[in-house]
RNA sequence: GGAGAGAUGGCAGAGUUGGUUGAAUGCACCGGUCUUGAAAACCGGCAAGGAUUCACGUCCUUCCAGGGUUCGAAUCCCUGUCUCUCCGCCA
């Protein structure tokens, strides 16, 4: 969430951010639900000061041997009327802090300023040797594939549990495990991440942490009974493992990566690219997390970026990295990239990565700060995550880039030693 | 699912006939004295959040969480969460 003081000092910055990112104003009505709780902040502790002054007299009296009766009853009246103003004045906190979880969190100035997707900006492209956007032969897709090699069953996934949870068979099985071990080793071994395998469920406080709760509710699947929340990604049990500590300057960064299923609603969404695996309910991805000191997370957002990207030049799949613009930014994030990859059968990009950069906004709202080593003081860290990657989408590309003619698939080099085959069919 | 024990500051650990205890003591940490330097010893400092103030400061809240009793609660009552021990059940 964002700092009340910024609002209240900055207001007019603040609308402004809003607005670029699309959400809702309601920064007038923050004012002044701010302003009603500091009167009453002030009405009510005025009291307390009181009472506690004379409630400590009264013990004094009481050792003395002294009646104190007319103080306590006139103290009586004083503590009703305290209770009475501790109601109100938490009515009224917790309207303005309902409304605060519901303001998304800023742009960072060098976030560009744009409507939609539509106006979201390549930062770069990338294609393998030899790689030609024109298909020397008619690619199946995914789905074909999947099926003529039964390394995919879609349909008996939705026989199970409903449309958009695929099953994987055999070597496609082994495949997408060997996809999943790769990305980790790679993280782990090459760039000093630490492996964190988290809980697929989470409580409402850890949601809320990271900015799922409330917005995304309707995205999110429940457990009700037992109040918890199937993982949407590993961001959130990661991002959380830290929530409500205090961290010492000299042990950030923290780096952790961490293998999960993730589970998505995916509400309102469907017949929009549905096919296959282009929008499940249920997909595994590679998330990177970092906790990182407010100064140097721009140049972790980099990081997080080129390793990503890295996992695709082995894999030699084609990738174009987007900068977010302002409107087509998430709830929390503050700048993002997304990686894409090349569907040489759907003939476009599918988003297969998302690295943003949360500033402080998830470690205000889940209390994440750091202790400086030079003053002491406590101050916010910054929050960043990026798939590395989301194995789904990337399979996707995978399958129809490296098929054969022959409807063969060939297994990325990197990939053989984790598969142990070569070939699929 | 049943029975019991517990949850105090960065850590350890006092405090449960309610009254100046935001909290003894020890350790850790920071500053100083001493020392050629270090250690030891000694002296001093050392929670977070909020309101207010230009500032110094003043005040409020917080002893797992949320309610309650009371003029006043770390201390009493209720509920919940977590940890530990035992029984049952299960992978």
């Amino acid at each position: 969430m964002l700092d009340i003081k910024l609002i209240r000092e900055n207001p007019e910055l603040v609308k402004q951010g809003i607005s670029n990112k699309n959400e809702k104003d309601t920064v007038d009505e923050i004012l002044a639900a701010d302003k009603e709780r500091r009167e009453l902040v002030a009405k009510v502790e005025e009291l307390k000061a009181k009472k506690n002054k004379v409630s400590q007299e009264v013990g004094k009296l009481k050792k003395a041997g002294e009646d104190a009766s007319d103080i306590i009853a006139e103290m009586g009246k004083v503590a009703n009327e305290v209770k009475e103003l501790d109601e109100k004045l938490r009515e009224v906190e917790d309207k303005l802090n309902e409304l605060l979880m519901w303001v998304p969190n800023l742009p960072n100035k060098n976030t560009p300023i744009g409507k939609s997707a539509d106006d979201n900006i390549e930062t770069k492209q990338w294609l393998p040797e030899g790689f030609n956007f024109e298909n020397d032969f008619e690619k199946m897709d995914h789905v074909e594939l999947g099926k003529k090699l039964n390394i995919l069953d879609f349909e008996r996934g939705a026989k199970i549990s409903g449309s958009g949870f695929p099953v994987y068979v055999g070597k496609g099985a082994t495949l997408e495990r060997a996809l999943i071990n790769y990305m980790l080793d790679l993280h782990i071994n090459e760039h000093g991440f630490t492996e964190i395998l988290p809980p697929f469920m989470v409580n409402a406080e850890s949601m809320r942490g990271t900015g799922q709760l409330p917005k995304m509710a309707d995205d999110m699947y429940t457990c009700e009974k037992d109040g918890v929340y199937p993982i949407p990604t590993a961001e959130v049990p990661i991002t959380n493992l830290h929530r409500k500590e205090v961290l010492e300057e000299k042990d950030l960064p923290i780096n952790y990566v961490g293998y999960s299923a993730c589970f998505r609603r995916e509400a309102g969404s469907y017949g929009k690219d549905s096919k296959g695996f282009l929008r499940v309910h249920q997909f595994n991805k590679i998330e990177m997390v970092k906790f990182v000191k407010p100064e140097t997370s721009y140049q972790e957002l980099d990081k997080l970026v080129d390793y990503a990207t890295e996992i695709l030049e082995k894999l030699k799949i084609p990738y174009r990295i987007l900068q977010l613009c302002s409107g087509d930014l998430s709830f929390a994030a503050a700048m993002c990239f997304d990686i894409e990859t090349w569907s040489p059968a759907e003939n476009k990009w599918l988003e297969a990565s998302s690295c943003s950069n949360f500033e402080d906004f998830q470690a205000r709202r889940a209390s994440i700060r750091y202790r400086k080593t030079e003053d002491k003081k406590l101050d916010f860290l910054h929050t960043l995550n990026g798939s590395g990657l989301a194995t789904s989408r990337l399979m996707v590309s995978l399958l129809e880039n490296y098929q054969t003619p022959e409807g063969k698939i060939i297994v990325p080099e990197v990939l053989q030693k984790y598969t142990g085959f070569k070939i699929i069919g």
